[in-house]
DNA sequence: TATGAATGAGATTTCATTCAT
DNA sequence: AATGAATGAAATCTCATTCAT
């Protein structure tokens, strides 16, 4: 039987050299990502930014989303640990001041990998793999939310929806304030968004 | 060589047919759009659901991005209406009822227009016209929220932060929503919104 | 929405192949503006004749234009050179020689580069980077002229506007007789051009 | 028999306005033709310039060539018309003195109708009808030329092809001045050029 | 393991010409 | 006699992916 010729970009072994060329593609792509977009970051602008050549980057993807695929994957993993960590919620000050850590933690997160995660959003299908891997990470995020809400005895409001919606603020409000779009003076936004989290959930009481 | 264009799609007097046909390349427009985003829309897909002629689009629109300017508009004029319709904030049930209505009605219309509206973002670089679009658009909104907050004497809270922070909120669960990442029984969202508003403004009391 | 180019044949370093491709798309780029002119000439054409891609054409030239520039660059050397080659002119038999020898050579050079050189002047446009070129190069053969004509002593002419008179017969007439506009029994067109412009000079005498 | 569609521009009684239409479109033509050249002409900026429309120009004219064609004819026949006013040559001033009358008529008429006179040349395809219209009439202009040659008696240059490089000469240096492309002391052309015909033909003797 | 070169499908845009009123 | 609107064939250019060395 007349092997094909090998699947280009199939898991291989790599040695030291081709690993570091493959990191080396990964932080070429989080870079051109991040400066163009998804959609119009191009390979040949991130085999320029990794000094090789379109022949390589296909020796270690097999196309574009693949590369991004992996990049997301990292980001995943980060951020599901952080979900991890959000901290209980209490209705006294220490509860406030234990989310605003934790907004600290996730705005540095953001400042880091923000354009990776955006992708999940802007791939707005979300049959992809893409817009499925968001959604499991999404969950992860709210669900942890969710848990911290119904633990405080909160009634009146839903869990699951109010999770989503600040998840949802989170999010933006960070994309907002990294690219420019809205000035914030230095540190205001994880305190404000503790406040606001900690004010809707024990808010209606 | 590339013969120097005269003057494509300057702004015409248009008898009655040729208003229908810009107007049905506008509703194609957005249709496409919200089918397969801005950047995955063609040309060609616009004028298929418009039922004309590639001919015939340049004769109203220099290229794609105007058509989606136009769009954009319209679109942020009714926005900008609706940011002034926005309720005054007051501590009891009713004002947690007059927000209810207007989340409402901005379900209603981001149902209409999302994809437009979202693409502003989509086009990240702020540097833009489209990018400019959105920060205006944006900033009505916003400000409409830190009048009301400020008017309600709420304190430990910055309002320009928080009212970041709502919109945010706002505009992305929606889209989390519309675009079937989450499932949300009917009409809980707003609710939900609502009241998540609501105690953010009288939470810390 | 187009995104923006990166940069488009912009140059590289060139190993062996591809210089040869480079070459073989300059070759049919002068073959097919010498056959369809330059405007009629399309790329299309230019990558059927060099017998390769579309898409390899825009790996080396951003466009037609910079093809064409190219190639310009090329003639303009080589006629310059020749303009340096003009022979002193003396009023004896030898100085008709002389020149006869020279209005030979011209005319194998345009017998292979007119389209290029002509289409200096089809871009009539002053202003381009073309029509400078194109004056450039016809200053450089006018006051080739023009310096011989000075030397002879020759009064009741003036030497500029008598130079430019002579090259612009000399470029015109191989012009008619190349395209075949008028036929011409083999040689008599360069010796006719020597004894012309001999007796503009020393006729007056 | 069913009558078909009646010929677009088939010529047609035209009463008092049609007339006037068909000739703001010559002349429209003639300003768009000398401002962007025959190639870049579009039949919409014609049309502009005519203040009147695009299914206006195909009622008087089946295409864009024949507009062209139209707008020859006339040329040709003034210019048919000064080749036959080509006066004798004599050796003595006053040959040069009518030489040079006639190069002023000639300079006068190409600044009028220099562009079109151009197309003949642009077009370099000879198998087109405005190819030929160029060499029927550039053929009336040699032969006016050789005739007077041939009347001079002047021997050791070829009557045929000398009457063509100056009328090569003749065109060309005009056309180079008309353009800008050399600069010319008012009168000074005309002068030269009826020099250097004067010098051509007694220059040898 | 690396890479320069090549490819071609697909997207955009232009413009002469025709159509319907 | 006039015109606004529509058309579609052709041309340009881009870029993900594959090939050959």
């Amino acid at each position: 039987m007349p092997a094909r010729r090998s699947d280009p970009a199939a898991p291989r072994e790599l040695r030291a050299r081709g690993l570091a060329t493959r990191e080396r593609l990964l932080d070429a792509g989080a870079t051109v990502f991040a400066q163009r977009g998804v959609h119009a970051a191009r390979v040949d602008d991130i085999v320029k930014v990794a000094a090789t050549s379109h022949g390589t980057f296909y020796l270690y993807f097999a196309n574009k989303e693949e590369l991004f695929h992996a990049l997301a994957e990292q980001v995943a993993g980060e951020l599901e640990a952080l979900a991890g960590r959000l901290p209980p919620l209490t209705p006294d000050p220490a509860g406030v001041a234990a989310l605003d850590a934790w907004m600290r933690e996730f705005g540095a997160l953001y400042a880091r990998t923000g354009p990776v995660i955006r992708a999940w959003t802007e791939t707005e299908m979300v049959a992809t793999a893409m817009g499925r891997l968001g959604t499991v990470v999404w969950a992860a995020f709210t669900n942890a939310l969710v848990e911290r809400i119904r633990a405080t005895g909160a009634d009146g409001i839903d869990p699951v929806m109010a999770a989503l919606a600040l998840v949802a603020m989170i999010e933006r409000a960070n994309y907002y304030v990294l690219t420019g779009q809205v000035p914030a003076p230095d540190g205001t936004l994880p305190a404000t968004l503790a406040r606001v989290t900690h004010g809707a959930v024990f808010g209606g009481a």
